[in-house]
DNA sequence: TACATATTGTCTATATTTTGTCAATAAAAA
DNA sequence: TTTTTATTGACAAAATATAGACAATATGTA
C-alpha cells in the first residue's frame, strides 16, 4: 500500500501549495528534504516529505523565514505553528497567476476544510498565517468577511452545520480580539463604542469594525453582542464617545431593532455619530435615515467616515 | 524543552504589537532585551523576550515613559501594570502575609476599577499581567472566576451595568481564547467538546473549562455559546470526542435546558463522558443525575475527572 | 514663565542578507 | 517532437541591520 517514495515533484507542488521552483530551491539551499532519485535522477518524494513541506509552507506564511526553520524537526515545526498534529491538508492550489486573489482563495479554502473537520488548531494557524501575510484591511475585508459569509451560505445550503459556524466564530473571535492592539491612552484619541443591538448575537462584524477603528487610532470601547439601547447610551455618555458603531447581521425586520435604534439616537448627544453596518442593516434603512444615523455598506466607507469624523474633531479643537 | 530563542523580529513585532523600528530603538537605547544573533547578525528572540516587550508596550501605553521603566525587572513591570501603579502598596502588603491572596485581591480591585470606567486597555493590561504573574489554574480559578462573579453581583446590586459586564466579558473572552493553545503535539490526545446549551449565552465558564482541559493535554473543540443539542451531538460524533463539557450560568429552571441535556446524553455514545458545570448547573441536578452525567462543582474536581478519564483511556488502549 | 535639555517615536539612507523567481542548458519522458 | 524535469547561475524584490537625523513632547532649570 504505502510505497514509501512515490510522488513526483509535480504532485508534491500541487499538494503542498508550493511551486516546483521553491521546492528545489529549498532543497538545494537548506536541505529541507532529501527525496530519493530514480535511476534517471528524477526526485521521488515520500508522504512524510509532503507533510513536512506543507508544514514549512504554513510556517513561512506565518512569518517565519525559511532559512531559520529549515532544519527544525517536524515536531518543532508543529509546535511552532501550533497545530495539534492535524494539518490543513487542503486541496490543490491553482497558483497560476500568483496574485493576491488566488492566494486568498487558497486560504479561504483551507479554512473551510479545517472547519468542516472541526480542526480548530488548523483553522487557527491558517488564519494566523494569513493575518501575517496580508495587511489588516485586506485580511479583514477580503478574507475574514468572505470566509464567514461562505460558512453562512454553506450552512443555509446544508453543507455545514451550526456547530461548524460556531467553531469558526470562536476562532475568529479570538484572533480578532488579539490582533486589536489599542493605542496610547495618553493621546487624546476619539472614542468609539462598538456593540450589537439587543437580539443580535453575532459579534464578528462588530469586532471587525472595532479592529478597523482601532487601527485608525480610535480608542475603541467594545461591548460585544446583544446589548440593550440604554446600556449603549449609558456607556457612550460616560465615555464621552464621539461615535457609536452597531453591527446587524440578521435581516429579520424585527421591530425591536428599529425601536432600539431610535432609542439610541434619542439618548445620545447630537454630535455623536451613529454608524450601523452589517449584512442585516439594509433592512432598517428607513429607520436609519429617519433618525439621522449612517448606514455603512462596506469597510472602505467606514474607514473614510471615521477619518472624516476625526479630522473634523481635530479641526474644531485646534 | 522548547528551543529558547527562535522568533524573528517580524514575528515578535506582530505578537507584541510593536513595530520593528521601536523594538530596535528600544534595544539600542535602553537594552530592554538582548536577543541572540544568527551568524549573519539577525536577531533571535526568546519567548521571555516577547512577553517582556509586551509588558513594556502595555506600560508605555499606560503613560509610563520607556526610559524610566526600561530597566525594571519583569516582576516590577507586572506589578506596575497589574495594579495600576500602586506598586509600593501592593508589594508591601503582599509581602506582609506572603500569600498570593492579597496580591490577587489587588488585581481584582484594579480590574473592577477599570471596568467601572470602561477602560478596556487598563483591564486588558491588568489581566495580561496577572496571567503572566500566576499559574494558569490560579489565574483562572482565583482571579477570573471571582472577578466575573463580583461583576455579576455588582450588576445585581446596581453598582454596575450590563454594559460593564459585557465589556469585561469581551476582554476576558479574548484573553482566554489566546492563552488556550494546545500544548503537547506528538501525543494522541483525547478530544473534549466544549459548549454552552441552547439559551445559555455566557461563554466565559465554557472557555475556562476549555482552557483548563487544553492545559491538561486534551484536544479541545470549542463551539462557543448557545448551541442546540443536535449540534453538540453531531460534533462529538464526527470528532470521536471522549467527553463533552457544558457550562450553564443562568439558574432559571428552564425546562428546555433539561430537555437539551437529556437529548445530548441520548445522542452520544455510552462511553462518552458528559460534564455539566457553571453556577446555574445546580438547578438541573436532578436531570444530570438521572441521565448519568456529572455535575462539576469546582475546577479542581473538573481537573481530577479529566485526569481520571484520560488515565482510564490510556489504560484501556495499552 | 521661558528657555534649555532630554526623551522618544519616526524617518532616511545605506549595506547586507535572504529568498522567490527566471533564463539557459541538458537530459529524460511522453 | 513536445513536455517535463534537473542543474546552474544570476537577478531582483523583500527583509533586516545600522547609523544618523528630525520633530514633537516631556522634563528640568533659571
Amino acid at each position: 500500500m504505502t510505497d514509501q517514495h512515490k510522488h513526483g515533484i509535480k504532485t508534491v507542488a500541487i499538494q503542498t501549495g508550493l511551486t516546483q521552483l521553491i521546492i528545489r530551491a529549498w532543497e538545494k539551499r537548506y536541505n529541507v528534504v532529501t527525496p530519493l532519485r530514480t535511476e534517471t535522477n528524477r526526485r521521488l518524494y515520500s508522504d512524510a516529505d509532503i507533510s513536512r513541506l506543507t508544514l514549512l509552507r504554513l510556517a513561512t506564511q506565518a512569518g517565519h523565514s525559511i532559512g531559520r526553520i529549515a532544519n527544525l524537526s517536524t515536531e518543532e515545526l508543529l509546535e511552532l505553528i501550533g497545530t495539534g498534529g492535524k494539518v490543513a491538508q487542503s486541496a490543490a492550489i491553482a497558483k497560476e497567476d500568483g496574485s493576491q486573489e488566488t492566494s486568498i482563495h487558497f486560504y479561504i479554502a483551507s479554512c473551510i476544510t479545517a472547519v468542516k473537520r472541526f480542526e480548530m488548531q488548523a483553522l487557527e494557524s491558517t488564519l494566523f498565517a494569513a493575518s501575517a501575510a496580508f495587511s489588516q484591511p485586506v485580511f479583514l475585508e477580503k478574507l475574514i468577511t468572505p470566509l464567514m459569509q461562505e460558512i453562512g451560505e454553506q450552512w443555509k445550503a446544508g453543507t455545514l452545520r451550526i456547530a461548524h459556524e460556531h467553531l469558526a466564530a470562536a476562532v475568529v473571535r479570538t484572533l480578532l480580539g488579539s490582533i486589536c492592539h489599542g493605542s496610547d491612552v495618553s493621546a487624546a484619541m476619539p472614542n468609539l463604542v462598538v456593540a450589537t443591538p439587543r437580539g443580535q448575537l453575532h459579534e464578528i462584524g462588530a469586532l471587525i469594525a472595532g479592529t478597523t477603528a482601532a487601527a485608525q487610532g480610535w480608542q475603541v470601547t467594545y461591548l460585544g453582542p446583544n446589548l440593550p439601547a440604554e446600556e449603549i447610551i449609558g456607556c457612550a455618555a460616560q465615555n464621552g464617545a464621539k461615535a457609536i458603531g452597531l453591527s446587524i447581521v440578521y435581516s429579520t425586520d424585527d421591530p425591536h431593532i428599529a425601536n432600539e435604534l431610535r432609542k439610541i439616537r434619542r439618548g445620545i448627544q447630537e454630535d455623536v455619530a451613529l454608524f450601523v453596518g452589517g449584512a442585516g442593516a439594509i433592512a432598517y434603512d428607513a429607520v436609519i435615515n429617519t433618525i439621522g444615523a449612517m448606514r455603512i455598506n462596506d469597510m472602505p466607507t467606514f474607514r473614510t467616515e471615521l477619518e472624516n469624523l476625526r479630522a473634523q474633531q481635530d479641526g474644531s479643537e485646534a
